[in-house]
DNA sequence: AATGAATGAGATTTCATTCAT
DNA sequence: AATGAATGAAATCTCATTCAT
C-alpha cells in the first residue's frame, strides 16, 4: 500500500514536528501562556490539525512530559563499576548534569512543578517516572560499588538521594530560578566536593 | 487630621487584605490562573480599587513575592551555638522545615519557579534574596561553630548548601511535585542521616 | 443611593435590551444558528458583558423560553362566561390566535420543538408550563360554561384539547412550517367550523 | 459492462449506507448538531465520498427529507370503506399513529419544524408534500365513507383536518416536546373520543 | 473512485484592565 | 476614594468542506 504508507510518513513527521514545537513552547512559556495557535504556527498546521493529532491542550502538554520521561534511563552509562568509586560517582554526576542541561530537562522541571499545584497527578507521574526511577538507577550504580567493597552503604536509595541533593543544590537549583544558569564554571569543583562528603561517610 | 489618619488606616487594611486574598490565590492557582477579579471578591474590594493599590497582575504578584521574602530570616533560631554542633544543625534543619511548610513557602516555591522561564528577573530576586541569603545566615551559623572548635570547616557557603542539599532532597524536592506532601513521617530519619553525612566530613 | 439606583437602572435597562435582541435572534435563527456574537451586537453590548448577564448561551436561551413562559395566561379574556356558548369559544380561539401570532409564540414553538431532540428537558418545561398550563385554562371556562347549562361536558380537559386541537390544525399547525404563515384570511371561518364540530357533540 | 455494474451496485450500496445513516444522525440530534464526520462515519465511508454523493451537508438532509416524503402514502389501508364508519376512522388513525412513531416521522417533525425557520423552503416542501397530501388521502377516504352514506360531508378536507387535529392534539403533538414520549396508554381512548366528536357532527 | 489529512473561518467563553458616576 | 459595569483582545476548540495521492 504505497499510500498509506506515504500518509503514514507524513502524518508521522507533523506528529513529531507539533511534538517538537510543542516542546519547544511550553518548556520556554509554560502550560497556560503557551497559545495553541502558536504552536500550531510553529509546526506549521493549522490548529485544526493540531487537534487532529491531540484531542486538548491538557493531552498534547501530558505528551510532552511522558515522552520525556520515557526518554529517561538511557542517560546512566554503564560501565562505572569498573572505576574507582570516586570516578564513577563523577562520571554519573556528569551525565546526569548533561541530560538536565542539554535535554532541558531542566526547563521541563519548571514547567512541571509550576502546574503540580493546580495539576497533582501530573506531579505525581513526573516524581514517580522521573524523579524516584532515575534514584534507583543511581541506587543501583551504588549497589554495585558496595558489592565490590569501593564504598560501605546499607541503604542505596537513601545514599543516591543524598549525593543527588549535594549536586542538585548547587548545580540544579539555581537553574530553577533562572533559565539561563549556565553550571560549567561550578560543576567540576561542586561535583568534586559532593563526592568527597558522600564518601567521608560511605567510603570504604 | 483625624478623618486623614482614619482613612489611611482603612486604606492600609484594605492593602492587606488585598495582599493576603492575593498571596491565597497565588499560591493556591498560580499566577496564569489566578484571576483579579477572585481575589478582588476574596480581599472584599472591587477590581478598581484593587487597580488603585496595585497597578497591575505583576505587580501584585511581584509584591506578594517581596513580602514573603521580608519575612524570611525570622526563622533561624539565634541561640544554636551553645548547643552541639548535631543538636544544632537539627534544630536548624526542623526550623527550615516548618517555615517552608507551615509557611507555604513550598507552595510559593512552585509559583515562582513555575514563573522563572517567563519572568527571569523574579526567579534572580527570589533565589537571590530568597535562597542565597537564607544560606549566608546557616553559613553564619556553621561559622559559629566552627570558630567554637565544634565543626572543622574550610567554605561555610558551601557547606551550608550541602546540608541543605541533603536535606531538601528528601523533604522539600518531593514536595514542589504534590502540593499536599507531608513530611511529618520522614522528617526526623532524614534529617538525622543528612547530618550524619554532614558531620562525617566536616565533624571535629 | 442614586448611584446605586442608577445603575440598578441601567443594568436593568441592558438586561432587557440582551433579552430583546436574543429573543429576536433565537426565534429568527433558532438555537445552535444564534450567534452570541450577533446578540451582544444587537443589544449593544460587548459579548464579555453578555456573559455578566447570563452565564452561557443556554442560560440565555432558558431565559427566553421562562420568561415567555411567564407572559402566558394574560391572554384568557375573563368575562366569556357572560356570553353564548358559540361566542366564548370564539372568542378564546381569537384570543388565543393573536397571543400566538403577534407575541410570535408560533416562532418560539418552532424553536422549542426544534431543541426538544436534543435538549428534552426544555421541552418538558415547555410542554407542562406552555401547553398543559393553558389547556387547562381553556378547560375552566368549558367547565363555567358547563356549570351555566350552556354546554356538558364531563371531561372539560379533554374537550379543550379537542377544540384546541381542531383550531391549532388549521391555524397553528401550518405556521409551523412556514414563518410567514398569516391565518388572518381562514381564521373566522376555520374558528367557526371547529366551534360547529365541538358543539355538535358538547353542545347543550 | 459486469464491471461498471458491480461499481454501480457498490456506489448505490454506500449511497444508501449515507442515507441511513445521516437519517439516523439528523433525527437524533437535529441539523446543525448533526456532523458530516459522523454521519461519514456511520455510514462507513470517507468524508469526501460523502461528498461526492451529496454535495453539501444541506442537499444531504433535504434528500433524507424527500426520502422520507416518497415513502408517505403506503401507510393508508386501502379497503377502509367496506366498514362502518366508525371502525374505518378508528383504523386509519391506527394506520397514522404507527407511521408517526415506528417510522421515527415524528422526530423527523421535530428537525423540519426546527429547521423551517431558517430554510422555509424545506416547510413548504415539508408541509405541501408531507401534511397535506395526507391530508388529502384521508379526505379521499371520507369521500368514499360519505358516498356509501355512512357519513354526510360537504367538505372533506376539512373534515380531514378536523379528524386529524382531534387525534394529533393528544397523540403528536406531546410526542413534539418529548422524544421519549409513548402514545400507548393513551392512544385507544383518545382515538375512540375523536372519532365520537366527529361523528356527532359528520355522522349519518 | 476513494480516502485520510488538512484547514479557514468561526463558535463560545474568559479576563486584565478601564470607565462613568 | 471607591465601585460595579463594561470591554477588547485573545484563548481553546469545532466543523463543513477541499486536497493530494
Amino acid at each position: 500500500m504505497g499510500l498509506e504508507a506515504y500518509r503514514r510518513k507524513v502524518s508521522e513527521a507533523k506528529h513529531l514536528s507539533i511534538l517538537d514545537a510543542a516542546r519547544e513552547t511550553f518548556l520556554d512559556c509554560g502550560f497556560s501562556r503557551a497559545a495553541m495557535a502558536d504552536i500550531a504556527q510553529k509546526a506549521d498546521v493549522s490548529t485544526a490539525t493540531l487537534y487532529k493529532h491531540f484531542e486538548s491542550k491538557e493531552a498534547l502538554f501530558l505528551a510532552i512530559i511522558t515522552d520525556a520521561i520515557e526518554q529517561f534511563g538511557d542517560e546512566m552509562p554503564t560501565n562505572l563499576a569498573n572505576m574507582s568509586a570516586e570516578d564513577a560517582l563523577k562520571q554519573a554526576a556528569n551525565h546526569y548534569l548533561k541530560a538536565q542541561y542539554e535535554g532541558r530537562i531542566n526547563a521541563l522541571l519548571r514547567v512541571v512543578i509550576g502546574e503540580s499545584a493546580t495539576n497533582p497527578e501530573l506531579g505525581d507521574l513526573y516524581y514517580k517516572q522521573g524523579v524516584i526511577q532515575r534514584n534507583e538507577e543511581l541506587a543501583d550504580l551504588l549497589k554495585q560499588l558496595s558489592n565490590q567493597g569501593k564504598i560501605k552503604i546499607d541503604n542505596p536509595l537513601r545514599a543516591a538521594r543524598q549525593i543527588l541533593g549535594l549536586v542538585k543544590e548547587e548545580l540544579i537549583w539555581p537553574a530553577m530560578f533562572n533559565p539561563k544558569h549556565d553550571p560549567k564554571a561550578d560543576a567540576d569543583e561542586a561535583i568534586s566536593e559532593a563526592v568527597k562528603t558522600f564518601l567521608a561517610r560511605y567510603g570504604a
